[in-house]
DNA sequence: AGCACGCCGACT
DNA sequence: GTCGGCGTGCTC
């Protein structure tokens, strides 16, 4: 019997669900529906099937269509986003339909490669193409495309239903031409098979430690430096978990884009007999519809994806890897705002099934969770690799220069140049690291000390010598640079301070034989200028590289034997308390790109703190003791993990408005005596952000359940009030910057 | 969030 | 006399 009443969500920001008449069509829970919903149509997902409805029955309406040839989403993922909206105080309806790829939010027919398949057989039936014979063949090249566009069957069948014949004819060719260039563009070059590697004493423990425990929940926390072989690891735990049960699946976290081809590649030429699929935001749509169909049908047996992947449907979901766990790329930073790896934690809870965290530098939380003592239990298993797994592989040698006790030649010391003259003479391979793109950081008027700063952030203009311009890297905004300070008229404006660009010119002038490479966010613009700049690296063409943190992950140069990092320091004394970890880990990553193979590596690090405890630290490879000095101080001062923390964050034109939507907050937050410390609101680091006032009001406590308790009828509260409207406002539950 | 309705200022 | 500003209110 069809229960008469839909409850359905849908993706607006209100939390409730909407009441609907069914319309005679079967339908199930998860299942997707078109409803009307104002004066306008919307996608929405049945959450419920009822009889009754607390709405009046006549004023329900019909759904205006089932789309019942999908396979509705399961509970295990309905219930997985229920938390996540609960615990992220996030309208649930709008966390669901986020989840989804953007054309199962559309109201356009989503169109899956199956379906692009079916309907092309209908087209070549529809009409008598000249190229009739080539038919088959066509459906086959398009079916195997997976870039293929959608939009262009759309199109043709429109162009045959209207009788337009001829069209329809061009825009087939069209796509099949297209589909050419795909599996063109799509042979990717074979890998070289390599030699199954053989897993160290430390690695084989891990993996057997792991595959004993893979009826259950467990966490897993793979320490191990760079080299010491945790894919492998990996690998492994895939291989055995994939072939002891034939239908089981496998997600793959990892932090961004860039990295996933290379791990995508290594994962597909060792598991060659597991479908894998990757889902990331370079996918066309089409692709990532289709990627996700085939996770959820559980035709892909690897998934490997970044953070929005955690909400996949897997149905036969039996393990979830998170690759360097520690990076803040998997913390989503609007609209829900969600950590893939807490979110991935409890998606293994709820299954029941084991998650394996990775990482040379683990987030302190996650460092917190591993550790074994008194006060509290262990809740992931720490498993350390020590050795590096290419035997030959030495760690770097790394050094700190004292910047305030030599004379600096444009930023750098004679140590790091007299360093970078030897690799050339060497024929060998250099990096400089500075997280600093553009020209200089700072325009100052030698007159008048007028500095040029952005109108619409609390920021300084970047200057952009090579664009002649000024640029703020926090909203975009681009001004020429002045000829005279516009404050006194004087003419002496001076680029103060260095960024990549002038890195690069220096070198230039130092080394002109030398070839130099420089990799930031400007020159990175064109869609493959990375890569193209990392084969030159690896073919070399390069002698010396410079860049941002782009440069920090991922990519292995056997040549590079020198590693150059230029200015950290603002960050060793950053009022943001996880700076200094960020820092940490980001320099051990650096590091790790010197010396790769058989040859040694140096780092040389430029700092006006050469005995910060976080260069003893580096110089020892020693992330353990800096993490448990840092955890202590956390403790001291009472500081995440040992406390559970959220920011109220709220920002207007008008900093009034947001003055008083935020006392308002903290009035009504105090008023509750909850066990949960409520703080004045105060201006973040950035108080201005594109034209926008910003404020925060920091909640803090000794319980997760007391935070969640007051959050919640605090975004009630907030939610019903009229200043609402006037400010943005959001919760961020676990907050990583401050 | 959209998208309406609704009541007060400068223009074809 | 209208076009249009954005305040308030609703969406099953």
């Amino acid at each position: 019997m069809i229960k008469p009443i839909l409850k359905v969500a849908l993706d607006v920001p209100l939390d409730r669900q909407f009441d609907y008449l069914s319309n005679g069509a079967p339908v199930q829970v998860g299942q997707r529906v078109l409803v009307p919903f104002g004066r306008r149509q919307q996608i929405g997902i049945v959450m419920a099937l009822a009889d009754t409805s607390e709405f009046a029955l006549e004023k329900l309406k019909p759904v205006s269509q089932v789309f019942a040839e999908e396979a509705p989403l399961d509970a295990a993922i309905l219930n997985i986003i229920k938390f996540c909206a609960e615990y992220y105080q996030y309208p649930f309806g709008q966390a669901l339909l986020a989840s989804l790829p953007a054309r199962l939010r559309q109201i356009a027919p989503a169109v899956s490669r199956k379906q692009f398949a079916y309907r092309l057989t209908d087209l070549g039936r529809s009409i008598d193409l000249a190229i009739l014979p080539k038919k088959q063949l066509i459906l086959q090249r398009v079916m195997a495309a997976l870039h293929s566009d959608d939009l262009i069957t759309e199109a043709a069948l429109d162009a045959i239903s209207s009788g337009a014949r001829k069209t329809a004819k061009n825009l087939v060719a069209q796509g099949w031409a297209m589909s050419e260039q795909v599996q063109a563009g799509l042979t990717a070059p074979q890998m070289p098979v390599t030699a199954v590697p053989t897993l160290n004493g430390e690695q084989d423990q891990a993996v057997k430690a792991i595959l004993q425990d893979v009826q259950a929940f467990k966490a897993w926390l793979i320490y191990g430096i760079t080299g010491s072989g945790k894919t492998e690891v990996y690998i492994r735990l895939m291989q055995h978990l994939l072939q002891q049960e034939s239908d089981s699946q496998i997600l793959v976290l990892v932090p961004e884009i860039n990295l996933t081809p290379q791990l995508e590649a290594r994962f597909q030429s060792r598991l060659p007999e597991f479908p894998l699929v990757s889902l990331h935001s370079n996918l066309s749509e089409s692709e990532r519809l289709h990627h996700w169909q085939l996770a959820q049908s559980g035709a892909a047996r690897i998934v490997i994806g970044t953070r929005l992947s955690v909400f996949t449907p897997l149905p036969h979901l039996k393990l979830i890897i998170i690759d360097e766990e520690h990076d803040s790329s998997y913390k989503q930073q609007d609209s829900m705002r969600y950590h893939a790896r807490d979110v991935a934690m409890v998606r293994a809870k709820h299954l029941n099934i084991p998650i394996v965290l990775g990482s040379a530098t683990p987030a302190l939380e996650s460092w917190f969770n591993s550790q074994v003592n008194e006060t509290q239990s262990t809740k992931y298993q720490r498993l350390h690799l020590r050795e590096r797994a290419v035997t030959a592989a030495r760690l770097p040698h790394i050094e700190c220069i004292d910047t305030t006790k030599v004379n600096l030649q444009q930023g750098l010391t004679p140590q790091l140049v007299n360093a970078l003259k030897l690799r050339l003479a060497k024929g060998e391979q250099s990096l400089l690291f500075i997280n600093r793109r553009g020209y200089s950081p700072v325009l100052l008027c030698a007159a008048c000390h007028w500095i040029a700063q952005c109108m619409r952030c609390s920021s300084r203009l970047v200057v952009h010598l090579r664009q002649k311009k000024l640029s703020c890297h926090h909203c975009g905004h681009e001004q020429r640079i002045p000829n005279q300070c516009p404050s006194c008229g004087d003419a002496d404006l001076h680029p103060i301070g260095h960024g990549t660009q002038r890195l690069e010119q220096t070198l230039a002038a130092l080394f002109p034989t030398a070839r130099i490479a420089r990799v930031d966010r400007d020159s990175m613009s064109r869609k493959n200028a990375l890569v193209e700049i990392l084969n030159k690296v690896h073919n070399q063409e390069i002698d010396i590289l410079v860049g941002t943190q782009m440069l920090a992950k991922g990519h292995d140069f056997p040549n590079l034997t020198l590693v150059g990092v230029i200015d950290t320091d603002s960050a060793l004394h950053s009022p943001d308390f996880r700076a200094s970890e960020r820092l940490f880990a980001q320099l051990m990553q650096v590091a790790g790109r010197a010396g790769r193979a058989d040859k040694a590596g140096q780092v040389i690090i430029q700092t006006q703190f050469p005995d910060h405890v976080l260069f003893n630290a580096l110089r020892s490879q020693d992330y353990e003791s800096y993490a448990n000095a840092m955890l202590q101080e956390r403790e001291t001062v009472q500081f995440p993990p040992y406390v559970f923390t959220a920011m109220l964050r709220a920002e207007a034109n008008d900093y009034a408005l947001v003055q008083k939507f935020l006392q308002n907050a903290f009035n009504f937050a105090r008023e509750q005596n909850s066990q949960v410390t409520i703080y004045d609101p105060v201006r973040p680091q950035m108080e201005r952000l594109k034209g926008m006032e910003r404020g925060q009001l920091l909640l803090h406590a000794n319980k997760r359940g007391s935070l969640q308790q007051l959050l919640k009828i605090l975004v009630t509260h907030l939610r019903g009030l009229p200043i609402a409207t006037k400010v943005r406002w959001a919760v961020d539950v676990d907050p990583l910057e401050f």
